[in-house]
DNA sequence: ATGACTGCAAAGGGTTTGCATTGAA
DNA sequence: TTCAATGCAAACCCTTTGCAGTCAT
């Protein structure tokens, strides 16, 4: 039974600053484990867990967005508004696309089979400029970036 | 140097079969899991190691298409158009979308950046019909699978 | 003073891998 | 006979969690 739930107040920590701060800086939709050593440069008392933690914190009240990567580890977002990602199939980077949201696309589906319809996610894949131009310098052993 | 890459000789395991007849009998998308949870009823003595080889394998040779499932474990598909999918909110399952494939999805793009785009992904979120009927009848803690 | 938050380390889920052995070709 | 595939267990990656101590309020 809650049924007065009182809201736990929240405190502003300065691990809490850094992790937001990290994201902003970075802007390229880090990963936990790239804020984390953002982080850790400066400041490497600041544990893992609790870049976790703030991470998700951040993400629930709404500062910072989740971008969940099919296969790979999550992104997280600067940018608050709706919109897609492309990942690179060789680097693994993770860029915005710049496509307008699609709202009418969930009216697309001929029969939803009684579904609640929520939200929708895309995300495409490609080779991004910086690998598509180089001419494969790699070794086979450190091929693709996994 | 791989100019004469002799492809390996692959064998017809019993393993190999009874994982892709498990995918095509399930036919509901499962997790490896799931997979490796229908065989070893019957075959209590094949491993979870071989499931994940051999659903690989199947993958890799076109016989079976992998569904990356944003923050949870893969899907292996037993279709292999290309298609959508639609997952539970509530229990996690994963259905297939009736929509035709968006062929000019890629095309609604207004600057690529310089990136070449090869395929792209459509996941969509919502409530099942099962779930959705229900009232809730959750306790707090059985909330939300995961 | 309170309890939200921390650092740490252990544990958890999902998946891969090393190794000796087995068995399909 | 050969070496791809197996069973097993340990290792791996990513993430969460339990706990005792800390510190913002």
């Amino acid at each position: 039974m809650k049924s007065t739930t009182h809201k736990p107040v929240t405190r502003n920590t300065i691990q809490r600053d850094l992790v937001l701060e990290a994201v902003m800086t970075l802007r390229n939709h880090p990963t936990p484990e790239e804020v984390y050593e953002h982080i850790h440069k400066e400041h490497p008392t600041v544990s893992k867990g609790t870049v976790y933690r703030n991470l998700n914190f951040l993400v629930e009240s709404g500062q910072l967005s989740k971008i969940p990567i099919p296969g790979a580890a999550h992104r997280v977002d600067h940018t608050l508004a709706p919109h897609y990602h492309i990942v690179c199939k060789q680097c693994g980077r993770v860029y915005d696309v710049d496509m307008p949201y699609q709202a009418k696309l969930a009216g697309k589906i001929r029969d939803t089979g009684g579904f609640e319809i929520q939200e929708h996610e895309i995300v495409f894949w490609g080779i991004c400029p910086h690998c598509g131009k180089r001419q494969w310098p790699q070794t086979e052993t450190a091929a693709r970036q996994k």
